[in-house]
DNA sequence: TATGAATGAGCATTCATTCAT
DNA sequence: CATGAATGAATGCTCATTCAT
């Protein structure tokens, strides 16, 4: 594991040298179970040159979170072509997401999984960064509606869940594209749009799947 | 906190509390920042004791996971009525999962948040669990595809996606729900399905959402 | 250095003995450079168990002063008859002091050297003794002047200044005392009756020595 | 703090810098306590340097005690005309040692709290400058025995005692006036003058206050 | 059934000190 | 004259785990 000992790096050099080692560290085993140690040995340095730089492990932690979550939400950003159609912009927001995912795992996994287990101060860093998205979708969203003339668009608070489903099925399916061979980026982002554009859609035109009355045996309404 | 300290109970019995105690724990701080002296002193008990019921804190934690896994995937199982059409099952399962998860959010944070974060051995039972309920959709998934009469039915893979997609949103939705007062299980149950049934019924339908040529700037299919 | 390892003590016996090391090692080092590893190897036994038993270095430096001081206060109170004359009571308590501080030259140096050394916390621990003690003499000194018929006595500002000073010197004799191989507390008691009687007398007697005007050549009052 | 960052000053200039700083920080922590970086940001230079021209920290702390002990006895022995009557050679002597520490807490506090609770090689110089000052006294005394016609004086261990007493008196005034606003270097030396002048007088004229016998009933001398 | 006593191992953090430039 | 880079050593503290009772 442990890198080769280079000796005399500028300190800019060192500190990006910390941060990646941290992001494997810290998505491999999380905060509490990660050590100074291993960072600094993958690093090939020793522990006190990694307290100097980042000060203490909470902050090298949220480092780490702060530069993937700026990473991810930059490369969804510039993935997205404005002028274009709102199902076309998902789309494009979509296959960047899993590109970035595929190509960043364990930063990935810092924000996806660790981030979140730990205290509010991490947690909140996540909960700022999903927001991002999530307000982005909800606005392509709205946009589309708007695109299929249906105002006022559907209630927010409807459009706030489908938007946290949308967020919780784009994040399970990174998981499963990263976790399963030959599974492309293009690939993922196919499966959420079929799965999300048509009931999206249904929903906006109106015509929402309606949940049966409370008796259980009761037909329900597709049927 | 800290309960009473009662004395003298059978085994079984404490150890029903030595669990319950630990997933309060583990589903806080996760499986490395918990301490055995908490669940200890939750229980009212030292800390001895539960090293001779339970073993070893990564014991402790499996039997957390193992013990909620179970109680989900039987409460969703149970809320089933197999006879019913597909579309309803899948209602069913979903109301009864965001049920279960509304009324034991720890346990929920035990599978859903920390169980992932740690190494292998925890990871595989979320997973085995996980691809237990994919299952169980996935079979809904393909029954409504034959109650449509449409053999053989989507593409196995395309299938598992649209499970993991769906798996995916379902989870962010319960976290959604137990963080935001006055979102019912229905609700997220209703918000899900309207999320995902449309989409998955134009799969079956063999109307999927094309993907646009590579070319960025290219018309999309569905404008 | 380090004791025989004896196993398995009662908790309260153990608590005596790590105070008992404690108090040797911060008399000797101070709070900052002892080490709780020294403290538990004098003890013969495992620094974890220091920490079990007095939480911290603060606390278990803390938890010496008050100890040291209770002791050393107690020490003087006991040897004070109430009825006897003042003179002969302030004789009385700086036999007992210099006696209390000869027996006990550690605990008196983790008072007079080391606590006053260290932030605040401890300070006012140290500040709270004196303060109790000087009281103690002020008192004295007070009745004293009654007894010589002199009321309503010397103005407080003066006792308090007079008060400082003989603690001060007391304390230094305690310190000489003990370094000089030879005098006995009786001694260093007398002696700072000697230095310091008379010169209270005279003061009650409205006969105090007179500061000379500030012109550097001017002859002194004494002459 | 930090001082501004002034570059390239001589050495001599930059060494007294370092010992001032040093003087407030060991004053204020204590040698263990205080680091090398902070005296070396107080100096607004980077601590290699302070190791460069200081060698190390137990060198600086002492170059901090010699500094300090040699202004101080420098000081008091400046206070004082030889020619005048030994009391207003102690009058002067105090006053002088008075004004000195008030005017510089720092130091002071460096002498009388924090280099005699480090081990000996610190603790050996203030024995040293207190032997100085000590004696300087002592000659005084039996100078004034001698004025007073008593020869051969008083004996040299009750002198010796009497100094130690006069010095830590002395010292724990300076605190006091240090600590209580409104006290004056002149109202700390009138305080122990009156304190201990008289005491001294008796004693030179063979009229010692007498312990009492052992036993603890007995009338005192002095009733 | 349950606990008091004790420990071994690991970890974050600090700091004096060195060396090359 | 002065600093940036780096480290070795120490230290407070936590915690899972064991054992005797």
């Amino acid at each position: 594991m442990g890198a080769v000992r280079t000796r005399r790096m500028p300190r800019a050099v060192r500190e990006r040298q910390m941060l990646d080692a941290a992001v494997q560290i810290f998505g491999w085993r999380g905060c509490t179970a990660a050590s100074m140690d291993e960072t600094a040995e993958l690093v090939g340095v020793f522990k006190p040159l990694v307290h100097l730089y980042l000060n203490s492990k909470e902050a090298l932690f949220t480092a780490c979170i702060r530069r993937e979550a700026a990473a991810l939400t930059e490369a969804v950003r510039a993935g997205v072509h404005p002028g274009v159609p709102a199902d076309r912009q998902l789309w494009e927001a979509l296959r960047a997401f899993f590109r970035h995912t595929a190509r960043h795992p364990e930063g990935w996994a810092v924000l996806h999984l660790q981030a979140r287990t730990h205290g509010e101060p991490f947690a909140a860093e996540i909960v700022a960064m999903r927001a991002e998205i999530v307000e982005f979708v909800t606005r392509l969203i709205l946009v589309a509606a708007r695109e299929a003339h249906h105002d006022p668009g559907p209630p927010e608070r409807a459009v706030a869940g489908l938007a946290e489903a949308l967020a919780g099925a784009a994040g399970s399916l990174a998981d499963w594209a990263n976790a399963t061979p030959g599974v492309s980026a293009r690939q993922a982002a196919a499966t959420l749009m079929n799965f999300a554009w048509a009931g999206l859609g249904d929903l906006m035109e109106d015509r929402p799947w309606t949940p049966p009355a409370d008796d259980p045996t009761a037909p329900t309404a597709l049927t």
